[in-house]
DNA sequence: CGCTGATCATAG
DNA sequence: CTATGATCAGCG
């Protein structure tokens, strides 16, 4: 018999949380390299051109549903796949894109029904090295954590996203810059800034707009981390 | 050198 | 075009 590596990935959705996470923990620790060698996948020299890599990659790892459909990584289970790129410091090093603003309809969604809160409701975080000065091959992944978020944070989440969203709909798009925000910040989202989208204003006014998405302040992150990883890494 | 605005890849 | 996955790049 001829010796061979423990599979650590599995191509089929996970049945349960349970399931899921024992999956996840197996992976802490593993570096991108042996991801890759486990699921086919090729390991790319930077991110440069391939941004969404360590993302996609964990996602096949896990046995999420791939795709481009408007559904959380594991349907059946109701939980969203989130990296975590982590700098040398142990920090967040980027924001996180949660989801696109829903422009044509702002004005009539209220934060109940918003993206955000249905997006953010169950995530799993898997915090990922990022530091440059890893080849990415070796980069590694830490201990997954299957998150909710806490009473105060969807108050401070709730609270941007009405100040934003508000914002959008009464004075438009262009009043809203990536200052604004204590924890969740809305910014540009798309190929590139010449792409337009239709957007409908507070009183039903059409015009054109750069696509706009919402993401989650470093700030935001590294609070999760700390509340939640004290006493390790 | 942190952060905002811009951008990259892929699928449908 | 929209959705998914994000990081890049250079200004202040």
């Amino acid at each position: 018999m001829v010796c061979q590596l423990l599979p650590v990935v599995k191509a089929e959705p996970p049945d349960s949380e349970a399931e899921l996470l024992q999956r996840a923990r197996v992976l802490a620790g593993v570096s991108l390299g042996e991801v890759a060698g486990q699921v086919g996948a090729v390991v790319p020299d930077t991110l440069l051109r391939a941004k969404g890599w360590v993302g996609m990659l964990v996602e096949k790892a896990l046995g999420a549903s791939a795709g481009s459909r408007a559904e959380p990584d594991f349907p059946k289970l109701g939980i969203e796949l989130k990296t975590l790129p982590i700098d040398a410091s142990g920090m967040p090093s980027e924001s996180t894109f949660v989801c696109t603003v829903e422009l044509s309809r702002i004005p009539e969604i209220e934060w109940d029904e918003s993206r955000v809160k249905k997006k953010l409701e169950r995530v799993l975080w898997f915090p990922v090295q990022a530091d440059r000065q890893i080849p990415m091959s070796e980069r590694r992944l830490g201990e997954p954590l299957l998150w909710s978020p806490a009473p105060n944070e969807e108050a401070a989440l709730r609270f941007d996203w009405e100040e934003l969203a508000g914002r959008i709909s009464c004075f438009g798009t262009e009043s809203v810059s990536a200052h604004l925000g204590q924890f969740l910040q809305v910014r540009p989202k798309a190929a590139h800034s010449r792409i337009q989208t239709r957007v409908v204003d507070g009183e039903g006014e059409p015009y054109a707009a750069n696509p706009r998405g919402f993401y989650l302040r470093t700030a935001f992150t590294q609070a999760l981390l700390r509340q939640h990883y004290a006493g390790m890494r």
